[in-house]
DNA sequence: TGTACATCAGTGAACGCGCGTTCACTGATGTAC
DNA sequence: TGTACATCAGTGAACGCGCGTTCACTGATGTAC
């Protein structure tokens, strides 16, 4: 070979890493083939030789950042558990950086248009839901659980998209904060009470 | 004249309308502005003279659907209060049909990567959020309630674009009747303790 | 009342450009004998 | 050991196409006199 085994594996997943970021920060209309290989390093007739479309990077790219996702979720939930996830989610950083940060708010409502192969990425179970479900308190009953770790996630994906969409400084600030206190109290990590007084 | 009076604004109009649901249902990047022209009734050469350029026409489309999305919100409240509003955001046919829905849910992501002039219109008066505030219920602090209402629009558009991205029908229902459990309670509509029994 | 001209919403050909995709080719290296 | 050939990751020119945008034009109607 002129080139060391596994050489042709390590440049798909260059050019799988390059798109994953590229995307995530232009969206994926946002950012071309050629564009893309070029900053790999490569030029762009290469391309049909890792790939058979641009769709098919776009799974790709779309399956390694959920497994990324998976990954920081794992270690941040190690390092300071579920409020700490939540908290670094919401963390004005990955709202500036959404290159590096959770595809389903960088690109979810684009991928909602994309065909069903790309979305089974989402699929019930492979996703970030079911570790998540088994992080939450053992005050929620096994029968919510489920249904407590899709509003917690909800509610993050949401102030996110919200968070970048706001242009003023202190508003998005706000949102991030009000994210933050809404996952917690649906996780139960925190009082939800509206007041601890009167409650009908 | 060779029109009658406000002809070339009930044009204008019929522009924007047809862009408000097309952005929604292909993305912006999605529609043209041929085809947008041709769906109205017209060549595409006349846009210029109604339009700048295809973003004013972006900033016109969601300024429209910000204004159509208040007045949908206050008629659903009056019909059936905030939880009727909660209940009619996230039920199937809205998921199904991004095209007469929320401009947030349907180009969220989009949205945030186009100029800052376009989002404007996101700016923290005059979206829905400072009506919502006012729908919640008095047991929720003044102090709180702007935190409490983003979390709850937060939750809602966040379980939307979820849902959206799931193929199965079940789990993507199972969403929808998620994110309306989670509005529910950060809207102190319904008893959030995680059980009834212990709590810290 | 009749003719000449001004107005202007809408038309349709044309522009340069970048897109996704194809394909004949290159050239460094491995294998055969 | 030395030569001829096979392999194949990557190259770069070329393709058809649709995009956003421009512009000279049309033609129905209003106004001036």
């Amino acid at each position: 070979m002129r080139y060391e085994k596994g050489h042709k594996q390590a440049t798909r997943n260059r050019i799988i890493e390059t798109a994953a970021a590229r995307f995530r920060r232009d969206g994926i209309d946002g950012v071309g083939v050629a564009d893309l290989m070029g900053e790999a390093g490569l030029t762009h007739g290469g391309f049909y030789s890792h790939f058979s479309s641009k769709e098919e990077l776009v799974r790709a790219a779309v399956e390694m950042s959920a497994e990324r996702g998976r990954a920081k979720f794992r270690k941040r939930v190690a390092e300071a558990g579920l409020e700490g996830w939540i908290r670094h989610y919401l963390r004005p950083s990955h709202r500036d950086h959404p290159e590096r940060g959770c595809m389903i708010a960088a690109l979810g409502s684009e991928l909602a248009r994309h065909p069903a192969g790309t979305r089974s990425v989402f699929a019930q179970n492979g996703t970030v839901m079911s570790e998540l479900i088994q992080q939450l308190p053992a005050t929620i009953p096994p029968a919510r659980r489920r249904q407590v770790a899709v509003g917690v996630f909800a509610a993050m994906v949401g102030a996110l998209q919200l968070a970048r969409l706001t242009r003023d400084e202190t508003a998005s600030a706000e949102i991030l904060d009000a994210g933050i206190a809404a996952a917690l109290a649906l996780a139960g990590l925190r009082s939800t009470a509206p007041t601890k007084a009167k409650e009908s």
